[in-house]
DNA sequence: CCGTCTATTTATAATTC
DNA sequence: TGAATTATAAATAGACG
C-alpha cells in the first residue's frame, strides 16, 4: 500500500526504519547532507524562505534556514497561518485570498493525486487482465505436454495451431505469386483443402475455445 | 571557493536567483516535491524526527512533518537546546498553530500518495513489460499477414508454429501409445523433419527480420 | 501552461582498499 | 574501521508538443 523504495545507488532501498544502528546512522548522515543542500538551493535560487529541522538517530538536532533563524521562517508561517484566520467581519462572503489560494491549492493537489493513484489502478487492472489474456492464449500455443491427458485435448490444442499455420501457408502461396497453392518447403509439407477454415482460422483471433 | 554552481540535468545552474518568475516557479515546484520526498525517507528510514518549512515564490507555504504537526517537532528542538533560542518572540504562541498543523497533515496525506502512485508505476512498468513479451510471442503465432512481405519472413513464422505443433502432435502421440508419430487429420498433414528448426525457432524470439 | 522525453549530472548502495 | 571507488538509480535542465 505504500511506497516500498526510494533512493538511487546499486539497488533501492525498502521504505521501512533501517535496523542496523551503524547503518542508520551513516545513511542519516548522508542524506542529511543532500537534504540541506537541495534546501539551501531551494532557497537561493526560487530566492524564497525555507526552514528545516532534522533529529539524527541520536538525538541531535540539525536545522537550516535561510534566515536568520529557524525561529524567523516558522514565524513567517505562524503570520501566514494567522492571516488565513482573519475575516473580515462585515463581510463574511468575502475570503482572504490567500486562504483561498493556499487552501484550494492544497486541495486540489490531494484530489489529482487521489485521481492519478485512480487512474493507475485502472490500468493495472486493464494490463492484468490484458496479460492474463496473453498468456492463456500462450499456454494453447505453447502447451505443456505432461498437462495434456487426452487425445480430446491435444486435438482442441492442435486445432488451434493449425490455423496459424495456414495463415502463414497462405500468406507465403501469396508471396509466391499465389500460383501454386499447394506449397512444399525444405522440410514441411501442408495441404489444404479448403478455405472455409482459413477464414475460420482468420476470425478466431481474440477468443479462444 | 564555495558551491556556485548546482543540479543534474543538461547543464550546471548557478546558484543565484532565478530571474524569471515562470522558470522560478516551475524550478520551485519541481524541487520541493524532491525535499519532501528526501525528508520524508529520512524520517522513516532513520526513525527521526523531520520538520521542514518551505515558501514558495508566491508566498504559498509547504510543510512537512514526521510527526503530527510541525509544531511538534519545533517544540522537540526548542526543549533541546538555546541553539534555536537566539531570539525569544516576543509574542510567544499568541496564535495556535493550527493551520500549519492542519497544512502538515495535508502534506503528510500527499507524500503518502505519492508514495502509492510509485508504486503503481513500478508495477505498471513491469506489467508492460510482461505484456509485450507475450504479445510478441502472440505475434508469432497469430501473424498479421498483411504485414508479412517476403518468403524468409514466412518462414520464419513458420518454423516458430511448427515448434508448437510438434509439441502437441508428439503429445498426441504419447498418448496414442506412441506408435503412430506422423498424424494424419481430416484435412491437414503435417510432416516434420528434424528437431533443430525447434531450437531454431524458440530462440528466435524477440527481433524479426 | 503542463506533461513527456532525453541527455546529463547527482546521489548513493555496495564494494573495495 | 572508514574513506575512496564503482556501478546503478534518481533527479533534473532543456527541448518539444
Amino acid at each position: 500500500m505504500f511506497n516500498l523504495h526510494c533512493s538511487m545507488g546499486r539497488t533501492k532501498l525498502v521504505m521501512k526504519k533501517i535496523e542496523d544502528p551503524t547503518s542508520r546512522q551513516q545513511f542519516y548522515s548522508k542524506r542529511k547532507d543532500t537534504i540541506l543542500k537541495k534546501s539551501n538551493e531551494l532557497a537561493v535560487l526560487c530566492d524564497v524562505d525555507v526552514g528545516l529541522l532534522m533529529f539524527s538517530p541520536a538525538g541531535e538536532v540539525t536545522s537550516y534556514s535561510s534566515k536568520e533563524s529557524l525561529e524567523d521562517v516558522m514565524l513567517l508561517a505562524m503570520n501566514k497561518a494567522g492571516e488565513l484566520n482573519k475575516r473580515s467581519p462585515e463581510n463574511p462572503n468575502e475570503q482572504p485570498l490567500t486562504e483561498i489560494l493556499t487552501q484550494s491549492k492544497h486541495e486540489g493537489k490531494m484530489v489529482e493525486k487521489i485521481a492519478i493513484v485512480e487512474s493507475h489502478e485502472e490500468k493495472l487492472n486493464k494490463l492484468k487482465e490484458s496479460l492474463s489474456e496473453a498468456q492463456q492464449k500462450i499456454r494453447y500455443y505453447e502447451p505443456q505436454v505432461e498437462n495434456i491427458n487426452s487425445v480430446q485435448e491435444a486435438d482442441a490444442y492442435e486445432k488451434f495451431i493449425r490455423s496459424a499455420m495456414e495463415l502463414i501457408q497462405l500468406s507465403k502461396a501469396k508471396l509466391l505469386g499465389g500460383q501454386e497453392f499447394f506449397q512444399r518447403n525444405e522440410n514441411v509439407a501442408v495441404s489444404f483443402v479448403n478455405t472455409e477454415d482459413m477464414a475460420a482460422a482468420g476470425t478466431s483471433r481474440g477468443r479462444m475455445y
